[in-house]
DNA sequence: ATTTTAAACGCGACTGAGTTGCATCTGTAA
DNA sequence: TTACAGATGCAACTCAGTCGCGTTTAAAAT
């Protein structure tokens, strides 16, 4: 049943399930765009403690619940990793109302890489205007 | 001549010759990877107030003469914007030495945008295990 | 060469993100 | 139901980066 997604979704991630986790996986399915900690502590129904909310979150991102997007603000932003997301999707950056959003599809480089460099990981930012703010 | 590129880069910038910016400028020519503030102070030739580099680096990023990166550090860092390297080119990371270098090449992006959607700037960071330490 | 002035410098105080130590509480498994 | 690892809250802390202000200096004007 709905109610019960967060609850699959820390089962499935072998996270203990606290009052705390379960709205903080509710808020991350409401919200498509990447959240900041403040969006996040404004949008939990009381006032938590800040070490609270950034030890779940730590551990969230450990556990692969969520991924963190470091953008040119310098303030962490946090989204749901996405099964029908790749590993390396790109995230979007509205310059304007400075909104993050994972976007679909692939990123490919096309770049000199010397035969001993080891490649794991790409994480593209895409910066512009957004739908919204185009209008 | 060669000890006059700081006075030509500067120059071409409209940016004022002090000494504390020829040797921040030389530094920047030294290094091929990027820096982050702590690589800056230490590699001055004194001991400089943070608030001294921090807005030289401000007033070099603004007239175009370096460029910030923001990796998953959370950490800025700071390389030469050089005229060789695309707008967009990409960052590599080394998740071993955290080393930071610029990428030759071009990076291309096939993701799913909105019409409305203005796609500005494309930035890009190659996670991986560098030459010097894969070896 | 001297004066002028806008901008650079240094100092110190500050902000704000994120971390850590510790005592208490709670989810979960035995 | 009990026991315990791990979650929570509080307070103190670290560290990156900023800001105000008085002083100095690069560079343009005289």
């Amino acid at each position: 049943m709905s109610t019960e997604l967060q609850t699959q979704l820390l089962d499935s991630k072998g996270l203990k399930k606290t009052p705390i986790r379960r709205e903080l996986v509710s808020l991350f399915l409401q919200n498509s765009n990447a959240l900041s900690f403040h969006d996040i502590q404004d949008g939990m129904s009381s006032k938590l403690d800040k070490s609270t909310l950034y030890r779940n979150l730590t551990s969230f991102e450990e556990a692969g619940l969520i991924h963190k997007i470091n953008d040119h603000s310098g303030i962490a932003k946090f989204a749901l990793g996405q099964q029908d997301l790749s590993d390396d999707h790109a995230h979007f950056v509205c310059d304007n109302c400075e909104t993050v959003s994972c976007m679909e599809g692939s990123v490919s480089i096309d770049v000199k890489v010397d035969d001993k460099v080891h490649v794991k990981q790409i994480q593209t930012i895409v910066h512009g205007i957004c739908g919204n703010c185009n209008s």
